[in-house]
DNA sequence: TGTTTTTCTGACTATTCGTCAAAAAAATGA
DNA sequence: TCATTTTTTTGACGAATAGTCAGAAAAACA
């Protein structure tokens, strides 16, 4: 007994292992640097080994994707445990979305290849659908707030949860792509996109009736007490950078 | 002289024979499937003559990428050219952009793969330059009508014409992105995405104040127009389909 | 300590990119 | 017309990388 659960406890951390390295070489020489010989020689195990883990170089691309969606659902779950009116509990999780793109840009970079179907069809369906699941998770705890604001009288009986969310989820996935794309947004005038996107959902959330509207509540006393409340150490690492 | 003028053309006619089978077989076989040699072989010429157009792959990529931008560019400076409100035109623009993203839905999916630095690096600083510039035309159609809102009053003066659009910008780039991807948008109760988006845009149009708003206009009205005036062959296109 | 099972290895094959010397074709000119 | 020069095309080749697998090494077992 000991022995095997020893045994998947090393491969866990073997794999954890590869994939740091992956993420690494992914970070300094791009996709196109990143190959099965150097995961190897820096994990210092032999192709055939990697290949134990990994079907395919996708499939690690996926995994660390995977990786990131799983950092990026843990803060929009506890930006969604704010304590507060729903719009505030919505601006929460915004936060935690800021704060993750802020902290690991290329993380979000290298998902994206993941949106491409053909690289994602070369991937194992295990691994697809959990990568489902997981963005499916992060709309859930979205669509559950509106519902909950649709409850608590703070979104009009009328309204659709969903296309609140894809509204949202659509623009943010949107600036945080077009950031890392090397279009000079300064130069087209943006100084500041996350201010813009900040900007731009409080007008979608306006748009949706969602109380208190931005005109009727201290957003920004809101937005300290969530630094202070759920994000303390993500805040400190990002100023002391 | 007219024998170099054949020339040029007959480079320019290969040049166009090479790109429109590359755009085939990426349809076909998908980025991973797409290679020189079989590009070679599908227009009959030498894996040679390829690399005298075109250095790498990316390049073709980066050229296909740039045939897309130019077809868009001119849906939406034709969307531009609608006599009527500023905010029927920024309208019409986006139906351009819509009937551009369904009649050609993969064209859009190759463009994605431009937006990553590893592959972008790969091409030419004159082709760059090209995609580059035909973007930042989109945007200065865009912020022109934006400014011209302004003169007229039908936008605050106070208002910025740049960070309008690129909310604008970003949450069509988005839509259109997650909607290509395999996320199952009906099941997570986006029956339309195409209207999900023209109401998001409505609602920060009317967020930004930009009059006339969706309540003092009949846009439906206007969207009879644009269709029978700007895109009646685009329309018919569509719905033969 | 010998046997069995599991794990690991890196040489090997296959594929594809990108090059370039030589062949073919076209242009030139007497 | 045909020999010479210039331009273009070709596909065999070298290099890089993905992915495989038979055998070596290590671990577990008895």
């Amino acid at each position: 007994m000991g022995i095997s659960a020893r045994k998947q406890r090393e491969k866990r951390e073997r794999e954890e292992l590869i994939l740091k390295e992956a993420r690494d070489l992914r970070l300094s020489k791009g996709y196109l640097g990143l190959t099965m010989d150097r995961i190897a020689q820096k994990t210092e195990y032999s192709k055939g080994t990697i290949y134990q883990h990994f079907s395919c170089k996708e499939e690690i691309l996926m995994a660390l994707s995977i990786q990131v969606m799983e950092k990026r659902c843990e803060l929009f779950h506890r930006g969604a445990l704010f304590k507060g009116r729903t719009r505030e509990r919505i601006m929460a999780m915004g936060v935690g979305d800021e704060l993750f793109a802020r902290l690991f840009p290329d993380d979000l970079r290298s998902c994206l290849m993941m949106r491409m179907a053909s690289f994602r069809e070369k991937t194992s369906l295990e691994r697809q659908i959990r990568l489902k699941s997981l963005e499916q998770r992060c709309m859930n705890i979205f669509a559950g707030i509106a519902r909950d604001g649709m409850a608590q009288g703070d979104l009009p009986p009328e309204s659709n949860p969903e296309s609140i969310c894809f509204s949202l989820w659509s623009i943010s996935f949107g600036v945080y792509t077009l950031m890392r794309t090397d279009i000079p947004l300064a130069e087209l005038g943006i100084d500041d996109p996350y201010q813009a996107l900040n900007q731009s959902c409080h007008t979608l959330l306006d748009g949706y009736h969602w109380t208190p509207l931005l005109s009727e509540w201290d957003y920004e006393k809101s937005l300290e007490r969530v630094r202070k409340e759920i994000f303390p150490d993500e805040f400190a690492r990002l100023e002391s950078e």
